[in-house]
DNA sequence: CTCAATCATCAGTTAAGCTTATGAATATCA
DNA sequence: TGATATTCATAAGCTTAACTGATGATTGAG
C-alpha cells in the first residue's frame, strides 16, 4: 500500500466537489486521470471511499475518515512548503562560540544579528574548542568561533580579529609590576591563574610564558574567566585578560586592574570556522563581517 | 515547486544515515535513484539541502529546517494509514432516526451497537423524515430510520419491524371507550392530539383515522412524544401511541393508560434506508439485525 | 602516489500518469 | 416510453518520471 500524495489532493477535490468532472477540472485534469487515481487511492486501503451516483459522489464511511486524515497530511505539506517560503536561507543557524569569547562578542553581536537575517532563528552553543569542532564536523553545527587554528583538514578558517592578551590583578599586584620591563617568559608560574584544561585561554597563555600545566604549581581549574577575574582582583594572582574581555571584567571585578605587555603582544586570532563543504549564499560572509566589526569594536580602545 | 513523499521519504533516510550509499541500501533503491530524488527536492525548494563529502553527508540549515517539517508530514501520512489499518470498517457511521423512534429504540440498541464493531465510531442524528432523507442523499449520513417509505429512487428501505397504534388517554376517557367497538374512523377530531407538522406520526395519525390537518381543529403542534403523553395523561385529548413508545411513556406519566385498536390495527413500518449506491462490507446488514430485534423485544410484549 | 572510499552523471529500460475516445448506467424530458 | 444528456468507467497510445547498472570525478588514507 503505497498512498500518494497526488492521491490526497485529488481525493480530496473530489470531496468537495462530489463531482469527478468538476473536481478534474478543479485540479486541471481530465476526469479519467481523476477516476484512475481514486481507483489506485480505494485499492492501496483497500475499501470503497466513494459512492458512485449518477449525479456525483457521495463520501463512504472510510471516506470521511480518510478526509480528515488527508486533510491533515496536506496541512503538514503546507507548512512545510511554508517554512521553506520565508524570507533568507529558511533554516537555523547553529553557532559554536567558545566560553572566553562568547560573553563578551555575543552581548554587542546579537541584536545586529537579529536585526539582520541570519539572526532570524540563531541558535548558539557554548563549548571548548575540540568539542565545537567535532559537532562542527558532525553536521551539529554550522559554523563556530574559536580561537585557535583548526587542525582539520575538512573545517577552514576565517580570521576575525585579533585579542590582545593583557596582564590581570589586583591593583597592589599590578603596580609592582608597573615601570619593570613586563616578560611574559619573567612571570612566575606560581602565580599563575589558570583556566581548566580544555580552554584554549590557560593553554595559549602557558605557551606565551613557555610553561606547560605540569610547570605550574596553582592551576586552580576556574571554569570560567569571569571567576577567574574576581579572584585575581581579590589579589591570588594574575591571570591573562584578553582584551575583548577587559571592558565588562573590569567593570564587573572592582579592584581588578589590566597591563598591557609590550610589543610584540601576546595575542590570540579569533576565527570563524565552517566545514570546507558549506557553501552559503552569502551568510557566511555576512557573518564574518557583524562578528568582526563587533570584535574589533571591542578591542580598539585601549586604556593604558 | 512540487514536492512529493517520495522525495521526503528518501531524504529523511539520508538524514538519518547521513550517506547516500547507505540510505540507498535502507530504502531499497541504488544510489543515484536516491540522487536524483535529492537532486530534484533541492531543486523544488532552490536550496541546497546537504553538504556533500567525502566521508558522507551532512544537513544544511535549511535541511534541518525541513527535515523537522518532513518528520511532520509522514507522521501524519503514518497517522492516516494507521487510521485505515483499525479493525473494521474504519468510518464514523453516520445514522439518523426520527423523533418518534430513536428515545424508545436508542436505549435498547446503543448498548449492543457499542459491543458490536459498528457503534466503534457512532454519530447520530435526530431529524424529521424528509430532513433525514436529504442529508441522506447529499451523503451526509449513512442510514436513518424512518417510518414511512421513501418517495425517492436512489433510496432503498430495509424493513426492521412494524409498530402499532394505540390510543392512549387518561384513564377516565379511555374507560369511556372501552366495550364499544373500536374504529379509527369514529374517533373525535377534536379531541386528537397530533405532533406537529413534518412528524409522520402525525400525518399517519390522520390518515388512518380518514382525516387530514385541516379537520382536526386541536392541533397542538407538540414538539415531542413524551409531552403529547403527558398531556393525554392529564386528560387533556387522545393520542395516538406508538407501541415502540408504550412502556416508557406510560412508566413516565402515571395515568396514562392505553388500547389497542381491534384489527387490523393501524400500524407504521419502521425502515432502516441507505443510498442504493452504498455496499456495505455486512454493516448493513448487521445494522438491520441489532435494530430489528431490539425494536421487536419492545413490541412483542403486549398488554391488554 | 596509488587505492578505496565518497557522490555525480549518463544511457537504456521499465513503470506510472495523462489524454483522447469510447462504453455502460442512469436520470430527465418530451 | 423512448430519446437524450448526464454521470463515471474503461481502453489504447503517448509522454514523462524513475530506476538500474556502468562509469567518472573528487577526496582522504596508507
Amino acid at each position: 500500500m503505497n498512498i500518494t500524495l497526488r492521491q490526497l489532493r485529488y481525493f480530496l477535490a473530489l470531496a468537495e466537489q462530489g463531482h469527478f468532472t468538476r473536481a478534474a477540472e478543479v485540479i486541471h485534469v481530465t476526469q479519467p486521470a481523476l477516476s484512475m487515481q481514486i481507483r489506485a487511492l480505494e485499492e492501496a486501503v483497500g475499501t470503497r471511499l466513494v459512492e458512485r451516483t449518477a449525479a456525483g459522489v457521495v463520501l463512504t464511511p472510510q471516506g470521511r475518515a480518510l478526509e480528515n486524515h488527508a486533510r491533515q497530511v496536506m496541512a503538514s505539506m503546507a507548512g512545510l512548503e511554508q517554512g521553506l517560503r520565508r524570507p533568507g536561507q529558511g533554516g537555523r543557524l547553529m553557532l559554536g562560540m567558545i566560553p572566553t569569547v562568547a560573553p563578551y562578542l555575543l552581548p554587542s553581536a546579537l541584536p545586529i544579528l537579529r536585526a539582520s537575517d541570519i539572526g532570524r532563528d540563531l541558535h548558539l552553543r557554548e563549548a571548548q574548542t575540540d568539542r565545537l569542532l567535532d559537532e562542527l564536523s558532525a553536521g551539529r553545527l554550522d559554523v563556530a568561533v574559536i580561537a585557535s587554528p583548526p587542525d582539520r583538514h575538512d573545517i577552514v578558517a576565517q580570521p576575525l580579529f585579533t585579542d590582545q592578551f593583557l596582564l590581570a590583578g589586583s591593583e597592589a599586584r599590578i603596580d609592582q609590576l608597573r615601570g619593570r620591563a613586563l616578560e611574559p617568559h619573567d612571570l612566575d608560574p606560581g602565580n599563575l591563574l589558570l583556566l581548566d584544561e580544555g580552554h584554549c585561554l590557560g593553554d595559549q597563555a602557558l605557551e606565551v610564558c613557555g610553561l606547560n600545566r605540569r610547570s605550574s604549581r596553582l592551576d586552580l581549574g576556574a571554569a570560567s574567566l569571569s571567576t577567574l577575574c574576581r579572584l585575581a582582583a581579590q589579589g591570588m594572582g594574575l591571570t591573562f585578560l584578553p582584551e575583548i574581555a577587559l571592558r565588562q571584567e573590569t567593570a564587573a571585578a572592582p579592584g581588578l586592574t589590566a597591563i598591557r605587555f609590550p610589543d610584540p603582544q601576546p595575542a590570540r586570532d579569533v576565527l570563524l570556522v565552517r566545514r570546507s563543504s558549506t557553501e552559503s549564499d552569502g551568510w557566511f560572509k555576512e557573518l564574518v563581517d557583524v562578528l568582526r566589526q563587533t570584535g574589533r569594536e571591542l578591542v580598539k580602545n585601549r586604556p593604558s
